[in-house]
DNA sequence: AACTTCATCAACCGCCTTACT
DNA sequence: GAGTAAGGCGGTTGATGAAGT
């Protein structure tokens, strides 16, 4: 079946808004509220199309919209956040406020990009820092049983985003090799569409969740996680997990070997588990 | 001054998700 | 549960102005 248009083309005018259609939108919206987009520019007398209308609002016109030039401070926590998170432009922008998706994606890809290349000429990760998970799917489904480990750090090698996952078997893992471990029964889960599953009482991992997971991660003090720990291996009985482990991952895999442990023993404890340790 | 290249950013497009019937 | 409409999102485009030759 063929997905009928977002909007009626014909007669609707496109490119950049004029000064006279930003206010006749601005005073509809002050004065009928916007819930319903596509009914709103008949109403309010505009030739555009309803998406047109709510990217100008959201993106430019809203009162609350901070104008100006990225402070320092801004630029740092979307690199931060934008680590932790990827390319999730919404996710980033609800957490700086005043600033749209649009306008941090635009930042981070003529702005942010070049800064982190200069600081980290090479760096693999900055060129892509997202996990293809569709690869790691298709590694696991030709050994379901086998583990899911992280091992550039050591050997030295890179694929195409910077890391090398590789299924080994239990008898293949080393503490000198292993940054970060995740097993589980993949067999009957698709990687590809992150449906994963926890425990079935695991709480929900929200934004919330991850940010205090994280600001824990910076705080631990060595009496919180073992210092000395050099090979633990956490077992993730996966169930239903959606979202959660692509940021889980990407920090584990971006940071050292102790960090990514520490970050994982962190979500454990966050979670209410007691993370199950143990020597590899 | 004329032309080209580069950088920026508003806006669009198409896909996915969610809500509703 | 299936079909549809609308909202939302991320990737991409293209107009514009600045900088370089």
């Amino acid at each position: 079946m063929v997905r009928a248009p977002c909007c009626e083309k014909t007669g609707l005018k496109k490119g950049p808004w004029t000064p006279e259609e930003d206010q006749i939108l601005i005073s509809y919206i002050q004065q009928y509220g916007h819930s319903n987009w596509r009914a709103l520019p008949k109403q309010a007398g505009l030739l555009r199309c309803g998406k047109s209308c709510r990217l100008r609002w959201i993106n430019y016109l809203r009162p609350d919209i901070k104008r100006g030039n990225f402070t320092r401070e801004e630029e740092d926590t979307i690199i931060q956040l934008h680590e932790m998170l990827g390319s999730r432009w919404s996710a980033i922008a609800a957490r700086l406020p005043g600033r749209t998706d649009n306008e941090i994606k635009n930042v981070w890809h003529t702005h942010l990009k070049k800064r982190l290349l200069k600081q980290n000429p090479g760096d693999p990760k900055i060129k892509r820092r997202s996990i293809d998970m569709s690869r790691v799917d298709k590694q696991l489904k030709t050994e379901p049983d086998a583990k899911l480990v992280n091992l550039s750090n050591h050997t030295g090698s890179e694929s195409s985003d910077g890391l090398e996952y590789r299924p080994i078997s239990p008898q293949q893992c080393s503490s000198s090799e292993i940054s970060s471990v995740i097993t589980g029964d993949y067999a009957n889960n698709n990687m590809s569409s992150m449906k994963l599953e926890l425990w079935d009482d695991f709480p929900e991992m929200d934004e919330n969740f991850w940010s205090e997971v994280l600001s824990s991660d910076q705080s631990t003090s060595a009496s919180d996680f073992p210092a000395t720990a050099e090979a633990v291996q956490f077992h993730i009985p996966f169930s239903t997990l959606e979202n959660a482990m692509e940021p889980a991952a990407q920090y584990a895999c971006n940071s050292s070997m102790h960090d990514s442990m520490e970050f994982w023993y962190n979500l454990f404890t966050r979670a209410g588990k007691s993370p199950e340790l143990s020597e590899i």
